[in-house]
DNA sequence: TCAAAAAATATCGCACGCGATATAAAAAAT
DNA sequence: ATTTTTTATATCGCGTGCGATATTTTTTGA
């Protein structure tokens, strides 16, 4: 009846769709590491830069704390990281790498390679636009904004 | 250190983003309807067509029974719609729109729309690339294919 | 015909996500 | 110096998602 609520016309659903996905075919190799999708997420940041606040995870990952707290006492609890009070500002909390959260990253090097194996398709990666990237990013820019603004 | 391990070069962290930022967007707007997105989800296959088993809305949507089933029951609490058993086929349950589920789509119309305005852009559809959707289109069909064969 | 396989749905347990709200510490304002 | 505001993190409750598994019904095959 109304074009505008056909499945086949929404962008959301799509991108809901192939993000489930993802994670999905993400699941068997992650395991493997023991560790789920956002954890996952939450390493790659800490692997680039060890030792930050929990708020700085946050922002990097476009998540809340409501989500990264409970998410951090996890990896602690599974001996990933640490958790420690700043000393010069009582507020923050610092999240460090343990020694096996460190050791993590070599074993998650061929994490990605084996996501592309593992799709069923000969050229998974070459099919997607050159400029597929930066298109993202600017969605991802704008959506930001937009959930800034709602919660002002 | 690995580049291929940098939040900056991963595409399901982008997808992953852009799903949630716009469920978050699309949150107050079905609030008022009383919905959740993945509900939203489940009426529009239903405004579709009406009467169908929980099989056929899964594969529509992409998601197992072990998500749906909660969901539609919840739904079917709300007051959105019926499940019935198939006279014919015993183990299948047929989903039925309520009154309040089929009246509800008049008042669902303007939520794309108000979602678009929503969006702190100026022009946020006009800056999406002409062939984004079938190139998701793709994508989704070769992931889906793909979790199918990991499940066999 | 009758056991075995397949199909459809449901149950269980756990890890997110997130709105709403609370708590604690630091910064700003008066 | 004290109150107010802001910042950083955490808690609570609920609704997904999904792997693993169970249950029920139908279909298939010997």
């Amino acid at each position: 009846m109304y074009p505008q609520l056909k499945l086949e016309n929404q962008l959301c659903f799509r991108f809901y769709t192939v993000s489930r996905l993802l994670t999905q075919i993400y699941y068997p190799l992650l395991k493997s590491l023991g560790i789920t999708y956002p954890q996952y997420l939450v390493l790659m940041v800490l692997w680039e830069a060890d030792h930050q606040p929990v708020n700085d995870i946050a922002k990097r990952l476009l998540l809340n704390t409501n989500t990264i707290t409970p998410l951090l006492k996890r990896m602690e609890t599974d001996g990933l990281i640490k958790r420690k009070k700043d000393k010069t500002d009582g507020r923050k909390v610092i999240v460090t790498l343990t020694k096996k959260g460190k050791l993590m990253e070599e074993q998650a090097v061929s994490v990605p390679d084996n996501l592309i194996k593992s799709i069923t398709c000969s050229d998974f990666v070459g099919s997607l636009p050159q400029d597929i990237f930066p298109v993202l990013d600017n969605m991802i820019d704008t959506l930001r904004q937009t959930v800034e603004t709602m919660n002002e």
